[in-house]
Parts: structure tokens; C-alpha cells; sequence
RNA sequence: GCGUCGGUGGUAGAGUGGUCAAUUACAACAGACUGUAAAUCUGUCGCCUUAGGGCUCCGAAGGUUCGAAUCCUUCCCGACGCA
């Protein structure tokens, strides 16, 4: 069983052990899903309310790449999230807080979340050049052998250290050393009204010894996260969540459950690199030791039948690159499954992406003009294309929330679902 | 009419006796993408194929050579120069 090194401290931690831990945000749950983890509700943020379950737009150098805040708002996304790492080596934490913070620096009035750069951790670190990311198909059994392979030589941006991470910058090969601390510093710094512990997103093909070893660290990262939170956050204006790891085994994602929600954070994200099948059972897993009302963030998913499976599953929070960086490359969402728009069947479509389509570029455009605009290599291409799959994903979520007020999630879920694969 | 240079796969453009079905780029075609090293990346790209190979090919036709996109001859076409 694992115990955690400063188990006795972390009490002090403990929701209202800690005296008046107001935090301006609040969250209520207004309808829950009968029979499942899943639920409906408000989370109210310094800078208006979210609609859980809530689909968060990716803006990681405060930029939803190629969309203005109009263009944002327009496809009705709530918040937007910007992370440490990158706003960190460009333009730089203290210039983001001498612009007003990441809201007022890009010039979005709602709600705004950062994450803590701990994703990078396995993105430029154990990922570095590899065919792994967030999910993982692992079609290669020996991937999936206990053994952790040695690549400790393999060129990676990002390396673990005793106590945080060295990162050599992918933009000018500079070294900088985050911490717990650091992360905590920098994301007070960027000033979103939700920012996350410093954590570590581990390869699914790690082995459990070293699974194990990262999620202590997590955790003790954790600690240090809030405890840093604490010491900056005076206002309270700013809310952190704990993030949950454990990899794909039932033990430790569970002891990662329960340490991270024994300490006072806000919310919590779950994290991790997931092989596809592993990832309705590691959710349902942690939400069901995850106390209630907290919201809980599923950080980095956002396909459609994972929307789904997360919101049956108690997810109140999700964020994806896919919307638009599937756009910006040309696949485009259809509630008949993905289309990849330069194939040649849709030069001459002149009907709309979707015929009932609400969004600015159903309205307005044809296929084949969007289609005209990609093999152009226009900018507008990817604008285009990022509208309407920002529209569609958070419209489903949207959709999805209102059949759980509506009691009739089920049917909506399989609805969407047969006509969509 | 004479002279010079040149004609290579959809395009541009390498190659100047064998390792060339022919570098490369673009275009074309298909695919991938899940807390963004990403307006990125991968594969195919003469024809046929039981994927081992087989066939045709570098303006055209002949020729030299064991072997030609590469050398020679003639012709056709283009650009420029001189008439």
C-alpha cells in the first residue's frame, strides 16, 4: 500500500482544517445522472459562470490559435486555457502580469484556466520524438511488458530532476529548472482564475515500479503546489486543482485519488497518458473516490465518444487541441463522423460543412470554398475549419448537459452515437 | 537559310556511358493528429502485379556499345544571334 512521505502534514491541508478557505468560485451541481458518477452544474468563476460539463477551448500561448475572442465566444466557449510552460519562455510570466493577467492580455473577458506545464513533462521528456501521446494505441506488445525499457540516452527537451524539471527550451535550447514552486509562481503570475498543481503525465508504457515512483512525486509535487498557492494567494481570487495519476493501474490510480482529494484543492484534474480502453475505467475509478462537489477536469480529451464517456463518468471539466488543431489541418467534424475537406469529393460540394449547422462557417460558406481555401493554403482556411469544430464540440457538450437536465441523456448519447461513427 | 543553346515523368528542374523508373521541390492523391515543439507530420505518386517481380520510358527515328536519358547521325520543335 502506498503511504504517502508527509501523510501527517497533508491533515493540515485538509478542507476546513485550514480556517476560512473562501475561494470565490463556487460550484453547484444541478441535475445528477441517475445510475452514474455524472452531473450537471455551475461553476462560478471571478470572471462569470461555466455550464458543466463544459468543453474548455485550448489557448496555450493565450491565443486560440487562429480565432479572435469574437470568433471564440461566437462558437460559445465558456473558458479558455493557457499553459505555464510556454507563456512562461514566451512572452514571459511577468509580462502576462503587467498586461492584466492572461484575460486582459489576450483580451478574453471570461472565465480563464492554466495549466501547470506538468504536461510537458511527458510531451518533450519521455514522449520526446516518439509515436506516444495523450492516447496511445499500443498495438506493439512490447510495449506493454513490465519492464521499463532504459532510454535515459534517448534526446528529450524535458528531464526529471530531484526536486522538479529541467527543460531545454524548443525555441532556443536555453535550460530552465520548474518546480512546484515555480509553476505555482508563474501561473499566479499569468493570473487565470483556475490554474493546476505541477505535475508529472507518465508513458503508459512505464512500467508499475516506475508508475509508482512518479505518482509519489506527483503527489508530493501536489503538496508543494498548494502550499505555494497558499503563500501567493491572499485575494483568493485564484483556485487550484490537484491533478490525479496513477497511470492504467486500478491501485494507484485509486491511491492517487485519495491522497490528492484529501488535500484542500478546488477541483481536480485527471490526468495521464491513456490507452484508449483504459480510460473510462481509470476515470470511473478516480470519480468515485473524488469528492462530489468539487469539479473535476479530464485534461487533454475531447472526442466525441470520450465526452460522452467522461460526463456518464462524473467529468465536469474537459479541454482538447483537437478541436482546432484538426481544423487547422483539415479534418472537420460532422455529426457522420470526421471529413478530411482537401479530398477531392468536396471541390465541387457547394452545400455547407453541416446543413443545420448554426456556426458562423456553415452559414456562410460552402466545402468546396473552405475546401478552395485549404488547397490555397489560405489563412482563413484554418480559421474556417476551427469555428465550426470548436461549434461542434462545444455544442455537443452543451447538448449533452442539457439531456442530463433534461433526463434524457441516454437516448441523446446513443442517437449521436450510431449516426456518428 | 546559317550559327548557338536547348527539348527529362502533371509542373519546375537535377542527372551527361552502367549502382536510373530516373535527386529535389511543387502540384496531385490518401492518411494521421486527444492538458499544442503542430497553419504540422506520414505514405503514395509511369503501367501491370499472386508485391517476388514483369513491362514501357528521358522530343522522334536510326546507330555506336556488353550496356544509352547520357555518345554519333538525321529529322521535328523552341529560344536567341547573324542574314
Amino acid at each position: 500500500m502506498y503511504k504517502h512521505p508527509d501523510a501527517p502534514r497533508l491533515l493540515a491541508y485538509r478542507r476546513g482544517a485550514s480556517g476560512d478557505c473562501k475561494n470565490k468560485m463556487e460550484f453547484k451541481i444541478e441535475k445528477k445522472l441517475k445510475g452514474t458518477l455524472g452531473r450537471a452544474g455551475i461553476l462560478k468563476t471571478p470572471h462569470g459562470e461555466i455550464h458543466t460539463p463544459a468543453f474548455v477551448a485550448v489557448g496555450t500561448k493565450a491565443t486560440i490559435k487562429s480565432l479572435n475572442p469574437e470568433q471564440v465566444k461566437a462558437t460559445g466557449v465558456e473558458v479558455v486555457l493557457g499553459n505555464t510552460y510556454h507563456l512562461y519562455l514566451q512572452p514571459g510570466d511577468e509580462i502576462v502580469r503587467d498586461g492584466g493577467g492572461i484575460g486582459k492580455f489576450m483580451n478574453w473577458p471570461g472565465p480563464t484556466m492554466t495549466d501547470s506545464g506538468g504536461f510537458q513533462v511527458f510531451s518533450l521528456g519521455a514522449a520526446y520524438g516518439k509515436d506516444i501521446s495523450k492516447i496511445t494505441k499500443i498495438t506493439d506488445p512490447s510495449l506493454l511488458i513490465p519492464e521499463r525499457f532504459d532510454d535515459s540516452d534517448a534526446p528529450r527537451l524535458a528531464k526529471i530532476g530531484q526536486d522538479g524539471v529541467s527543460f531545454k527550451s524548443h525555441l532556443d535550447g536555453s535550460i530552465h529548472y520548474i518546480t512546484p514552486e515555480k509553476s505555482i509562481q508563474i501561473q499566479h503570475n499569468l493570473g487565470a482564475d483556475i490554474i493546476f498543481a505541477f505535475d508529472e503525465c507518465t508513458s503508459p508504457t512505464e512500467d508499475l515500479r516506475y508508475q509508482e515512483e512518479a505518482l509519489e512525486r506527483t503527489h508530493r509535487w501536489a503538496e508543494r503546489s498548494l502550499v505555494e498557492h497558499q503563500k501567493l494567494n491572499s485575494e483568493k481570487k485564484i483556485s487550484l486543482f490537484g491533478i490525479v495519476q496513477g497511470g492504467r493501474d486500478e491501485r494507484l490510480r485509486k491511491e492517487s485519488a485519495r491522497v490528492i482529494s484529501s488535500l484542500d484543492f478546488d477541483g481536480f484534474g485527471i490526468g495521464g497518458s491513456f490507452a484508449k480502453e483504459d480510460m473510462s475505467t481509470a476515470v470511473r475509478w478516480v470519480n468515485e473516490i473524488l469528492p462530489e462537489e468539487k469539479p473535476r477536469h479530464l485534461l487533454g480529451i475531447g472526442e466525441p465518444e470520450d465526452l460522452f464517456m467522461g460526463v456518464e463518468n462524473g467529468v465536469d471539466l474537459f479541454d482538447c487541441v483537437l478541436p482546432t488543431r484538426l481544423g487547422r489541418n483539415g479534418t472537420i467534424y460532422t455529426k457522420t463522423g470526421k471529413i478530411i475537406i482537401m479530398n477531392t469529393k468536396f471541390r465541387n460540394d457547394f452545400s455547407p460543412i453541416e446543413k443545420d449547422c448554426e456556426c458562423y462557417t456553415c452559414k456562410n460558406y460552402s466545402r468546396a470554398y473552405v475546401a478552395h481555401l485549404f488547397h490555397g493554403k489560405e489563412m482563413l482556411a484554418g480559421t474556417l475549419a476551427s469555428i465550426h469544430n470548436l461549434y461542434f464540440i462545444v455544442n455537443l457538450v452543451k447538448n449533452i448537459r442539457q439531456s442530463i437536465l433534461d433526463d434524457n441523456f441516454f437516448a441523446f448519447k446513443d442517437d449521436f452515437l450510431k449516426g456518428y461513427l
